[in-house]
DNA sequence: CTGAAAGCGCTAACAA
DNA sequence: TTGTTAGCGCTTTCAG
C-alpha cells in the first residue's frame, strides 16, 4: 500500500540509490551479485518506479498528445487506432484530445496553458488555419495531419488530394460515365481539402474533355451521412441528372447510397459512387462502397517519425510529406 | 525557448513564489495590484506551469487510463468519445491503452510496473478473469467494464446482459418468428457475454413455450462480419431453417445480413435479424438494424463516477452499476 | 563499478 | 495577505 521509493529499496538491499536506479534500467555494469540483491529486495517490495519523478528529473515524459476531431468518426477511429500502434511501437503512450472540431479546444491543443504534459503533439486541425497554428504554437514538437493549407511552417502529413479525386473520377470516366457530379461540403472546411479534391476531381473531367460545371458541385449543409444524403434528394428533385458521383468523405458517400436507392436509381447501375477515406463502414453497405483509400499505416509512420526528430531536436524548417494512397474498388462502381 | 520557471516570474515580477503561485491559481486572497503585477510578468515572460512538477508536488496526475482492445471498433471508438468527453468534463485528461485482445498487453494495464502515471484506469477486459485482475490490481484505483464474471471485488459497470438478450429475442417472437437462432463467438469470450446473452435468449424460447434447440446456436470462428456470415452461411448450407437470428455483436449481424442475401433469403422477410452494440454501422447497412443498445452515455458516466470516488480514496467492497439498454428496431426486423 | 549530493519545478505547511 | 522552506522521487554529474 505504502508506496515504495528506490531509496527503501536501496537500504533494504544495503546499497546506494544510484545502484538501485541502475538495475531499475538495466544498466550493463553491475556485478552480478549486487544485481540479484538488488532485484530481490525490488520484488519484496514491490518497488515501481515513479514515472512522474522519473519524468521530472529527465524532462521526457514518453507521451504524445493525439489531437483530432472525433474519436469515433471511423477515419479517426482507424487512423488513431494505428497511430497508437506506432507510438506504442516507439515507446510512447498516446493521450487523447478531442476537438469536437471546436475553435476553442483546437487552439487549447497547442497554445496550451500548461507545459511538460507530453513530449509532442500530432494534430489534425479542423477549424484552425495554418497562420493561427504557426502563430500559437508553442516549442512544443508538432506535426500535422489532414489537408491544411501547404504553405506551412509546420510538419505536416497528408496524400496528394488532388492526384487522388483525380483517380476516382477517372475510374468513373473508365466506365463510360459522362455525367459525374461531386458532392461537397459547404462549412467547417477550412483546411481546403475539398478544395482539393474537386481540383482533381475538375482536372479529371478537363483532361477527358468534359465540360465542367457547377452544377455538379453538391454540397452538403453538415458533415454527416444525413446531409450527403439530403443532398443528393434535392439535387434528384431538381431534375439534376449524372451518372456518377464522387464524394468527398464516405460518410457522404453512405447517405447518397440510400438516397438514390430511396430515389429508385440503382447503384453501380444508374449512379455510380465513390467514396472518400476507404472506411470499415463502406465494406458493408450495399452495395460495398469503391473509396479513395490514404494509406493509413503510413500516414501514422511518417507522423510518428516526424514527431519523433522533433522531439529529438530537430528545428529545420517544416517538412511535407506525401504518403500513398490507392482507390478500392468495390460495388459501387463498375468494375471499368 | 528556454522555459521560464515559477520563480523567474516571481524575480521580475518582485514578489515570492507562492504569491505567483496564488496568482496562477485564482487564489481569492491576492492584492489586485499584486495580481497585476505578477500578470503582467506572466505574460510577458510567457510563463506556462510545468505539469509534470506539479504532479510530483500533489500526487495527482489528472488523467485516467482508458484501456481496451480496439479502438477502431465502433462499439469501442462510441463508448471512448462518450467517456474523453466525460472525462473532459471532470477535468480529467485521458490516456489510451489498447490491448488488442492480448493478455500481456491486458496483464500491462494493470500490474504496471510503473506507478504515478494516472489517477486509476477504466478497463475493459478481454482476456483476463476478474481473478487475475483482482490479484494483479495494484492500489490504482480501477473500473471495469464489460461482462466480466459478476462476482467481482473491483466497481464494475455494465447493461443487464440476460434482460437484453431477452428482449431482443421476444421482439422477434412478437412478430411471429418461431425458428430463432443465436449467432455466438466460440473462442476470445473468456468474460461470459456470450454466455449470459444465450441465456437471455433461452429464456425468451421458454417462456413462448417453445423448444431450445442447440441446432440453432451458431457459433462465429472469430470476431468479425466475415466469420458471422460465415457461420450464417454454413448453417444454411447444412439446411438448417430459421427465420430470425439474434446476434451477439453488430459486426456478426452486418456479415449474417450480407451472407442472408447472398442467399438469397431476404432480410427481414425471410429472416429478421437483431444485432448488439447498436454501433453506428448499423444505422447504413441494408436493411438498417435492429439492435440492442445499451445506454453508452450512462455507461460513461457511471464509470467516471465509480472512478473518481475511488481517486478520492473510497475503498469499500466493489460496487456493480446496471445501466439502461433499449432496442433499436430499424429494417432488419419486422415491425411487430 | 558504486556512493553522495545537487537539482528537476512546483506545492504546501508554517511563519511572518 | 505574503514569504520561506522543506519536500515529492528520480536522475545524474562527480568523486571514490
Amino acid at each position: 500500500m505504502a508506496r515504495v521509493r528506490l531509496i527503501d529499496v536501496a537500504e533494504l538491499a544495503g546499497v546506494s540509490m544510484k545502484t538501485v536506479s541502475n538495475v531499475v534500467h538495466d544498466y550493463p555494469h553491475v556485478a552480478p551479485a549486487l544485481r540479484q540483491k538488488v532485484q530481490s529486495a525490488i520484488d519484496e517490495l514491490g518497488y515501481r518506479p515513479n514515472l512522474t519523478a522519473r519524468r521530472l528529473a529527465t524532462g521526457r515524459t514518453g507521451m504524445i498528445a493525439l489531437a483530432m476531431p472525433e474519436m469515433d468518426h471511423p477515419y479517426f477511429s482507424e487512423l488513431s487506432r494505428y497511430i497508437a500502434e506506432e507510438a506504442t511501437r516507439r515507446g510512447y503512450r498516446v493521450l487523447i484530445e478531442q476537438t469536437l472540431s471546436d475553435p476553442v479546444a483546437e487552439r487549447a491543443v497547442i497554445g496550451d496553458r500548461e507545459a511538460g504534459l507530453v513530449d509532442g503533439v500530432i494534430f489534425h486541425p479542423v477549424q484552425m488555419g495554418t497562420l493561427d497554428i504557426a502563430k500559437l504554437a508553442p516549442g512544443t514538437p508538432l506535426v500535422l495531419l489532414g489537408e491544411a493549407a501547404m504553405p506551412v511552417m509546420t510538419d505536416h502529413v497528408m496524400i496528394d488530394n488532388v492526384a487522388a479525386a483525380l483517380e476516382g473520377t477517372q475510374h468513373l470516366l473508365d466506365s463510360g460515365r459522362r455525367r459525374i457530379a461531386f458532392l461537397a461540403v459547404t462549412d467547417g472546411d477550412i483546411t481546403g481539402s475539398t478544395t482539393q479534391r474537386l481540383l482533381g476531381y475538375q482536372q479529371a473531367l478537363i483532361e477527358a474533355g468534359l465540360p465542367v460545371s457547377p452544377d455538379l458541385v453538391l454540397t452538403a449543409r453538415k458533415f454527416s451521412a444525413e446531409a450527403g444524403g439530403d443532398a443528393i434528394t434535392e439535387a434528384l428533385a431538381a431534375g439534376l441528372e449524372f451518372d456518377g458521383v464522387v464524394c468527398r468523405d464516405d460518410k457522404f458517400a453512405i447517405g447518397a447510397l440510400k438516397a438514390l436507392q430511396a430515389a429508385g436509381k440503382s447503384v453501380p447501375g444508374d449512379v455510380a459512387v465513390v467514396g472518400w477515406d476507404d472506411t470499415f463502414v463502406g465494406r458493408y453497405t450495399s452495395p460495398t462502397l469503391t473509396s479513395v483509400a490514404p494509406d493509413k499505416m503510413a500516414i501514422a509512420s511518417e507522423a510518428l517519425s516526424l514527431l519523433e526528430d522533433r522531439i529529438d531536436g530537430y528545428q529545420g524548417v517544416g517538412r511535407h510529406r506525401i504518403v500513398g494512397h490507392s482507390l478500392a474498388v468495390r460495388g459501387s462502381t463498375p468494375a471499368s
